[in-house]
DNA sequence: CACAAAGTGGGGAAAAGTGGGGAGAGTGAG
DNA sequence: CTCACTCTCCCCACTTTTCCCCACTTTGTG
């Protein structure tokens, strides 16, 4: 289980500390992609698993192969180094808008990777919408389909 | 697993480099061949094992008929020069309207070949549009024989 | 306060990628 | 049959990137 923020530095070379807590919950065969709103995901191999049932051949569907190409595209298998950082492409980067800083994020099966301005705007949600944001997602849950 | 996107030149003599995290995963026995949406298709040895499912006979339909000679017929063991480079065939290159660069991309079981305007479209989804392919594939699997 | 662990930065060797010369086989024209 | 030409390999040289190693700073803990 992945918790908490952490607020690393990229250096030049495009190398990004993982935090020690998360890093030794990462076995080999861990993969960093291109993820939702802009932000990178780091899957644990037992995660990044349930993706690979998609496969090509020359009965796959369009769609399957469209999907196929753009997930393992712009995935990685994560190297760390004796450091315990992980090299992020110039792509990743670019993509993610990282340039000094970023943001490590536990969010319980996997972790996220954000730029300051991305990471800030989660964060600065008021009680109040945190509240309205929860009740929405209970909303849906009981009714899904929607 | 084959996972990652990659720039590479095509010299004059039609020679591409394979990636060196690609090429050591590539025993000898692997194949590169034309592929769906204009791309050239790779497939290791026990990939293309597969694709011999598809045999010529009197009952086979018209349809696999044509799909058999496309794919066999344009065919080609890979065979690495001491730099890890492959030649494409003239032929191979004017399939793929492949020139001065190729996008070199992982796709899990196979890898595939792109030329820039190609490529570029396949990356040029909008989060909402990978989401929905997502969602459509997700339902795909749910119910399939549709 | 002292020690250990975690994070940061950079130099340099090694590996990967790029480009081109040239020998040898095959092809076609004179 | 010979000559010129093309195409395919094989080899060498150069540039760029990667990654391995060391050293320092910061943070956390007893």
């Amino acid at each position: 289980m992945f918790l908490g923020t952490y607020r690393h530095s990229v250096d030049t070379k495009g190398r990004v500390a993982i935090p020690a807590r998360f890093r030794e919950q990462l076995p080999s065969g861990t993969v960093i992609s291109k993820g939702a709103e802009g932000c990178l995901q780091v899957y644990p191999p037992q995660e990044w698993a349930q993706e690979q049932g998609l496969r090509l051949g020359s009965t796959t569907p369009a769609e399957e192969r469209r999907l196929a190409r753009m997930m393992f595209g712009a995935a990685r298998e994560c190297e760390f180094d004796a450091q315990g950082r992980i090299v992020l492409s110039a792509d990743q980067r670019q993509y993610a808008g990282i340039t000094g800083v970023a943001w490590i994020v536990g969010v319980n099966n996997l972790i996220e990777i954000w730029n300051d301005e991305g990471w800030r705007r989660i964060g600065e949600a008021t009680p109040e919408e945190y509240t309205r944001i929860q009740d929405q997602v209970a909303e849906r849950r009981r009714a899904p389909r929607t």
